[in-house]
DNA sequence: GCACAGACTTAGAAGCTCGGGG
DNA sequence: CCCCGAGCTTCTAAGTCTGTGC
């Protein structure tokens, strides 16, 4: 019945409810309490973008359409004379459609002021797009019936108790067949007692198991959270770690100037280490990477060295470079014991510092080092590659924690920027960077309460959408023939994000990032229409850039009244103009979370992700295969979610070679089996001249021996194939980010399959909430 | 209603480890 | 035993979305 042997989660759960009956210390896993079933079926059918071979960079950094406001108008008015034939046949859909929402919703009485003021001009009957749908989850947090125990949390933490084992020795001594003295009869009386111990321990451990499954019990996790925006109650650690000092050059290692040797300043040093560090990196060939490194790094020099050092091109990086690579070389060639020791001391580390107390749990930290400096490394075309990632001080500092507890002491002679109190977030340290300003945070790891719990709700607000999405694109439907202009381009977004899984597409400034979009900063020029290609009707070309510079290319048929109001809104704009000039992001959110509380762009694609992570399981799965295919299955079903959400990889560097060794195995097998191929023949024809028993032996053991040849080929085949698919997808940003775990826990439960070979250890870790509560017949 | 700060999630790459095959 | 590569872990950039103040 339980699939989780082996993972340790078992007894981990056990610990943890028999604690909590006893009133012990707390220091493991929550456990969360059962949901409710949704309802099935979905239609939705897979949209999935064909991939191309690479990812291009838009060399486009040009100046953004200044005058919007002026082109506003132009377009409105062209929109009122467009509409103005459609309007009959639009005011009586609507109708009908505003009926049917009356039915469902609720709360008719949130009526959004500026949606009526929107609609001046027009119909009569608004449609009812804003039609508040009532909360329907339920995950707002319950009212705290229940006092916690210890709201001021003293410092006190027990830590697990020393468990009740004995040395060796002491166990030797027991089993010599002695002569029994008095002091053997006391040891066994110790032993004696002590087993007593483990039994009740035992004892209290399956306990807890059976007051778990009592739900009631269960329901404590819940009155832990709180409400007001209160993230937790107690919060102690031990700070960040920062990065090591850096340690000089050894006088061996040269730095070149114009071809003479050259001593550098400390300070200058260490930024020259960090750009020879990385000569063999394609970046420090690009222009804009030189050119930002070279400026920051003539901030760092000494009046003498500025004077002397004018021109990057000269500076010979040649040796630093070969320095670190030795380093790295020494370093995997340390012996074992060197290594076991490194590793204990970063074990040590991770003891001290790695954990946190949050509200009587012991929880891991994400990131408890603090990043060291370096030089930035910006993803795709980035305007700010190659600046100087300044290292980060004490004073630079904010430590975050509760009243009571212990702050952690900044390091000798220094002092913290800030030392806060604040429970309304998560964080337990942060601090700006440099490079966008921007604020970095330490948090906890994804096997904490408080990501889990954050997680789960994520995936229970994707299924209240599940069961207003018809609705939704009922009313998005409409939407395209409305008069506005405002609404169309809202309702042709939501179409594209929903159907594609787009992103939303924030608004970026200029020039600090790369040139990236989503969906609602689509751009004329990331679009092409044509009216037949492939075959096909109404085809949109979509060619951007989106997050991280991936890009995006796919060709998608989409409904006519889609096509030519895309038509509309590209008349008399730009390549470089908004495609949604009358939309952005918190337009189209406002809009959302009137259809349903909570509902954002990106609920869609985590709805539409795990629900085809469903369907395709249901459909692939084939209950005769085995467990190896079955994870094939799996796997394809994975593969479907990152093409769809487009999640690519720059094919592994060792690809091409890897792929080679396959077909080099792949040629070998087939040799070998035209080989056996003949071999079965002549013992063939050997058997109809001789007719004998040992011919016929020789035949039937040449048949099996070709058969399994033919086998492995086929395995190897497969496996080629498998690979070759996965070249440019990542699976992993799926299945942590987007796939409610339920889906597969369940799905694994069902084909009796072990979660490990879904999940690997820090997976369960962080699904650890779903695997204690879905079960076979879990759906989405 | 807009800009901006802040908090938090999502993302792919780099670095590291460990097990299987030669 | 060693080497190689897949898979895991770590790192930190790049998104989304909310709240706030003007």
């Amino acid at each position: 019945m339980n699939q989780m042997q082996g993972s340790g989660f078992k007894s981990r759960t056990f610990f943890c409810a028999a604690q909590l009956f006893f009133g012990e210390e707390i220091w493991c896993k929550p456990v969360f309490p059962l949901v409710r079933k949704a309802n099935r079926n979905d239609n939705r059918h897979l949209f999935l973008p064909c991939i191309l071979a690479d990812s291009h960079k838009s060399s486009k950094s040009e100046e953004k359409h200044k005058h919007k406001e002026h082109k506003h108008k132009e377009h409105k008015s062209k929109d009122r004379d467009k509409n103005r034939e459609k309007s009959k046949h639009s005011s009586s859909s609507s109708k009908n459609h505003s009926n049917s929402e009356h039915k469902d919703s609720s709360e008719k009485k949130h009526k959004d002021k500026e949606r009526e003021k929107d609609k001046d001009k027009i119909h009569s009957s608004g449609s009812g797009s804003g039609d508040r749908i009532k909360k329907e989850n339920g995950f707002t947090s319950p009212p705290r019936i229940k006092q916690e125990p210890n709201d001021d949390y003293t410092s006190s933490i027990k830590v697990e108790k020393k468990p009740m084992k004995r040395t060796r020795e002491d166990d030797d001594v027991d089993f010599k067949p002695k002569k029994i003295k008095l002091e053997d009869l006391k040891k066994a009386k110790k032993r004696k007692s002590e087993m007593v111990t483990k039994c009740l321990i035992i004892f209290k451990q399956q306990l807890g198991s059976i007051l778990k499954s009592w739900e009631g019990f269960e329901r404590k996790w819940e009155e832990e959270r709180y409400t007001d925006g209160v993230k937790w109650k107690f919060l102690e650690h031990k700070g960040p770690v920062f990065a090591p000092p850096y340690e000089p050059l050894p006088d061996k290692v040269t730095f070149y100037y114009d071809g003479k040797p050259m001593k550098l300043s400390p300070q200058c040093e260490e930024v020259a280490t960090f750009f020879g560090k990385m000569l063999d990196h394609e970046y420090t060939t690009k222009d804009i990477f030189r050119k930002n490194f070279f400026k920051d790094w003539r901030k760092e020099m000494k009046p003498e060295e500025k004077a002397t050092i004018t021109d990057l091109n000269k500076c010979n990086f040649e040796e630093i470079n070969e320095y670190f690579k030795a380093q790295s070389e020494a370093r995997k060639q340390k012996s074992k014991e060197e290594k076991l020791k490194l590793k204990e001391d970063n074990e040590k580390l991770l003891q001290e510092y790695g954990y946190c107390i949050m509200d009587n749990h012991k929880e891991r930290i994400a990131n408890f080092r603090i990043e060291p400096p370096g030089l930035f490394r910006g993803r795709g075309n980035h305007p700010k590659m190659g600046m100087l990632k300044r290292r980060i001080r004490p004073q630079d500092i904010i430590i975050n924690c509760s009243k009571g507890s212990k702050v952690p002491p900044p390091p000798t002679g220094q002092k913290w920027k800030e030392v806060r109190h604040d429970n309304k977030v998560t964080w337990l340290v942060s601090w700006t960077e440099n490079i966008q300003g921007s604020i970095k945070y330490i948090m906890l790891n994804p096997s904490s309460r408080i990501k889990g719990e954050k997680d789960w709700q994520k995936y229970e607000t994707a299924r209240t959408l599940k069961k207003l999405v018809d609705k939704i694109r009922a009313q998005y439907r409409e939407d395209w023939k409305s008069k506005e202009m405002k609404v169309r381009q809202r309702a042709v977004a939501l179409y594209f994000i929903d159907k594609l899984a787009l992103r939303a597409g924030n608004e970026k400034e200029e020039g600090e990032t790369a040139d990236t979009v989503g969906c609602c900063s689509l751009r004329v020029e990331h679009i092409n229409l044509h009216a037949e290609l492939d075959g096909q009707e109404y085809m949109v070309e979509f060619d951007f850039l989106g997050k991280d510079s991936i890009r995006y290319y796919n060709k998608v048929p989409v409904e006519k009244r889609v096509f030519k109001n895309l038509q509309l809104f590209m008349e008399n704009k730009q390549p470089e103009d908004d495609l949604f000039d009358r939309l952005n992001t918190s337009i189209l959110n406002k809009h959302l979370q009137e259809l349903m509380d909570g509902l954002t762009a990106k609920v869609f694609r985590t709805y539409n992700a795990s629900i085809t992570l469903q369907q395709q399981l249901k459909e692939l799965t084939n209950p005769d295969e085995n467990v190896a295919a079955k994870i094939l299955s799996y796997n394809r079903a994975n593969r479907a979610v990152a093409i769809l959400c487009n999640h690519q990889r720059a094919p592994p560097k060792t690809f091409e070679k890897s792929m080679q060794t396959l077909q080099t195995k792949i040629d070998a097998k087939k040799d070998q089996i035209g080989l056996a191929r003949r071999e079965l023949k002549g013992a063939k024809v050997d058997y109809k001249v001789k007719r004998d028993e040992k011919c016929r032996k020789s035949v039937e053991s040449k048949k099996k021996a070709l058969e399994r040849l033919e086998d492995q080929l086929m395995k190897l085949e497969v496996q080629a194939t498998d690979r070759e698919e996965n070249k440019q997808i990542a699976l992993g940003t799926s299945k942590l980010n987007y796939l409610d775990p339920r889906i597969s826990i369940a799905w694994c439960k069902k084909w009796e399959i072990p979660v490990e070979k879904i999940y690997n250890k820090t997976q369960r870790e962080k699904f650890a909430w779903a695997i204690d509560m879905a079960d076979e017949d879990y759906e989405f």
